[in-house]
DNA sequence: GAATGTGAAGAAGTTCACAGCA
DNA sequence: TGCTGTGAACTTCTTCACATTC
């Protein structure tokens, strides 16, 4: 059917704005999983977005939703770890275990997600062959950390072809260059100082000095507009003293 | 229609995408600090963006480059930390010191980007009241651990209305409305699993899990475009295979 | 001559509004 | 009736192209 509307995106077909919304959707149904349906009006509230956006980001999965009644929830579930993930868990491995890298392991969502620790790097003697805690899909265990050195096998053993670099600044860039030359494809990089990606890698970088100078700016111009529209009433800036906060989802001024 | 296409936003003028790049626009200029002026031709190529984009940015600021020749260095790195930080370098409070806030400490970077730790703040009666390292302006230091129940007190201390959530998820929500309670009106939440902000409170999430599904989305989905359009240019890059031994390994933990 | 600043064209993303199906 | 799926309007962002200034 149809032609009309072309193809919003080239090769894949999802346009990049609706893949950087599919893991909050995606958390959103993992959260609801009881219920067995859900409607675009009740997942977009609670994903913060607009339903009509929702039901066009969805409807680019090629989408399953039954008129009248909503979304299964579960198959819903499975559709978007589909395209996020795939089938199965996938391997990574965490490059640097200073307190950062170590920081890393410890994070317990990994396995909720999709994702498994293939491997802990480092470089340093003092830390390769050591054991260092991680959390694993049941509960937290061990992993000896391995050397750079053994980079192309960790590789080869696991397939991981995901990185999380948390080596310092310096060594950033030369460490990108030696995953890549193993056959790494994807980096999420937490050194974030311009690093250079090498030809077919992938390179995502989580820059707290960004983020920061992002919020410095709105708290130096209150008044720009965040992310949300939301006409609502326009409120006398009433702080709330008491934590509690009223339930009547207000939108919140992520910016 | 009236003013013509003059001003692009309503308030504070600066689009919003023009915001999300100059934190790179400005660490690019604190790499050329040396020369005394610089091309949109070449800071867009260092920044990874088209020099049309970068100019038109930059004129959001009320921009002040030479035709001919092309802008200030110490000018506009002047004009745009002006926007982002201010005249002043910018307090903020790590909350949670376990590992991610430890690492979060000792970021040798906020100097140089214009911030500074205000506090370091905890709930567990074991961190509370000792001393835990610090990356400062002039070398590491340490800082001692204050209490959440502190919070209203150092807030009027310091001033510092910015603040790292670096806390368990399960308490996120709660921690956040003390926060806004106390005054804090923007936040870098680390722990990122739906926490509402409160009325008047900037709430940026940094999730983990969100970036990891969507590198693992481009690794389904190869010829998918990316977020890297063509950016510097090749440089010669003497690749050091043998990286750097670094003793000192876990200190210069760059976030 | 060289490079900025900007109107206008173009692309991408968002929201509306309603047809169509359960 | 209720809610999805989607063409079309609308808004925002990006890029082009060139007049303008040094």
């Amino acid at each position: 059917m149809s032609e009309g509307a072309a193809q919003p995106v080239g090769s894949g077909g999802i346009p990049e704005a609706t893949i950087s919304r599919l893991p909050r959707y995606w958390q959103v149904l993992r959260d609801v999983r009881g219920q067995t349906t859900i409607s675009s009006q009740q997942l977009a509230e609670a994903a913060g977005v607009n339903p009509a956006q929702l039901r066009k980001d969805l409807s680019y999965l090629g989408s399953v939703g039954t008129r009248g009644v909503g979304y299964d929830v579960g198959r819903l579930i499975d559709m978007v770890s589909g395209h996020l993930i795939g089938p199965a868990s996938r391997p990574f491995m965490i490059i640097g275990m200073g307190q950062l890298g170590s920081a890393m392991a410890a994070f317990t969502g990994y396995a909720e997600r999709g994702f498994r620790i293939a491997a802990l790097i480092d470089i340093a003697p003092g830390l390769v062959g050591r054991r260092m805690r991680v959390a694993a899909a049941i509960g937290p265990t061990t992993m000896v950390v391995r050397s750079i050195d053994e980079i192309e096998q960790v590789v080869a053993e696991t397939g991981a072809t995901l990185a999380l670099l948390c080596v310092p600044v310096r060594v950033a860039q030369q460490t990108v260059d030696r995953l890549a030359a193993a056959g790494v494809d994807s980096i999420l990089n937490f050194a974030a100082d311009g690093v250079h990606a090498p030809e077919g890698v992938r390179l995502r970088d989580v820059d707290l000095g960004r983020e920061l100078q992002i919020l410095a700016y709105y708290q130096q111009h209150p008044g720009a507009p965040a992310a949300r529209p939301e006409p609502a009433a326009a409120e006398p800036d009433a702080v709330p003293t008491s934590a509690a906060s009223d339930p009547s989802n207000d939108k919140k001024v992520s910016v």
